[in-house]
DNA sequence: GCTCACATGTAATCCGTTACATGATTCT
DNA sequence: AGAATCATGTAACGGATTACATGTGAGC
């Protein structure tokens, strides 16, 4: 049974508390959304093959007239849980952004449209930094059972987007100062 | 007709001088790949559908007995780049990281294998910050007709990972020091 | 009464990678 | 002579998203 990084995020979200793959996918947006995107189409097949390989198991638990399911994780499904954190092959790190395609391309433009450019890569750093300091943080240091790494990881990445708004800030100024862009680096 | 990222990062090479599709490839592995990755069997259906557009035109260019394609972009292939350049509409930053997510779900982990997986992830940033500052950016920087962007995406990246490398270190650090890793923030 | 959140799934589609297939040229 | 690079594709597969389909419960 092949295990992907989105079948340990479902067994990892079911070994945090939750029951329902509605709830797994509300978990995910509130939390690991910016590092791994999941959508309920993926979760609900995910979760059957868990339990076919009997690493969670599944509970009928209606509330009423509508119907629920509640899964858990089995001895099996912790230790492959556990073996996954540990293994010590750190798979690639997938990026793909169109904005920096653009800028990689932005000699085609005049000096003006490029200040235009970098300055909405500067304000999608300002609003994705805001939105995972005001919003998902918030949300993940709320996480039931040690709530220590998940608000750290979004941290990092609010960080990473502070890091960004600078980078381009800096830019911005190069731009508008001489035009050069030339220089070794505009690392602070 | 419908043009993706994956188009203009092919029109924008043929643009910049690569002209068989090989060529188009070899190109973005030196410089888009780690903003854009692509590949061969991409690249080739991507030509076919561009130049059925009129945004290419294909000439045969054989080396001897080797058959070869020379492509250029047209004039309607040059508008519409720009117009996408120009676009106000800043796609979404596309990120999945296996590794984020094994930091995510640390807390299943005693301090020690915690400490492992933080070093494993510093040592991937100091990795690719290495590779982009020792191979892509010097190639960036010998790119054809204005080189200014190219590198300076290149900067940006290795600028990254080298923020990155450092967050790891701090995290490291404190761990080490007293486990607790509730700070509010380990930026810079 | 209406709207939003809760809850579960299937079907179709898209985008991208890996494997397959072939052959010429250049460098060692 | 053999290996690496140049060169062009097709076929199969996989992972993920969007659209479709259905219905209950809770709050306003």
């Amino acid at each position: 049974m092949k295990l992907t990084p989105s079948s340990y995020l479902v067994l990892g979200m079911v070994r945090l508390g939750a029951r329902s793959g509605y709830a797994i996918k509300k978990a995910a947006d509130a939390s690991t959304q910016a590092i791994w995107p999941t959508s309920l189409p993926q979760v609900y097949p995910e979760l059957a093959r868990l339990e076919g390989g009997g690493l969670v198991t599944r509970k009928d638990d209606p509330k009423g007239a509508r119907a629920r399911s509640a899964y858990r994780i089995t001895d099996k499904g912790e230790a492959a849980f556990q073996s996954w954190l540990r293994s010590t092959r750190v798979g690639p790190l997938q990026f793909r952004d169109e904005g920096s395609l653009r800028l990689f391309f932005a000699d085609a433009l005049p000096r003006e449209e490029q200040l235009a450019l970098v300055k909405r890569l500067r304000e999608r750093a300002l609003r994705e930094k805001n939105w995972l300091r005001g919003e998902l943080i918030p949300q993940a240091e709320s996480i039931p059972t040690d709530p220590r790494y998940p608000a750290l990881v979004g941290r990092l990445g609010a960080d990473s987007w502070a890091y960004w708004e600078r980078w381009f800030a800096r830019l911005e100024a190069q731009i508008n100062r001489d035009g050069s862009t030339n220089d070794k680096t505009l690392e602070s």
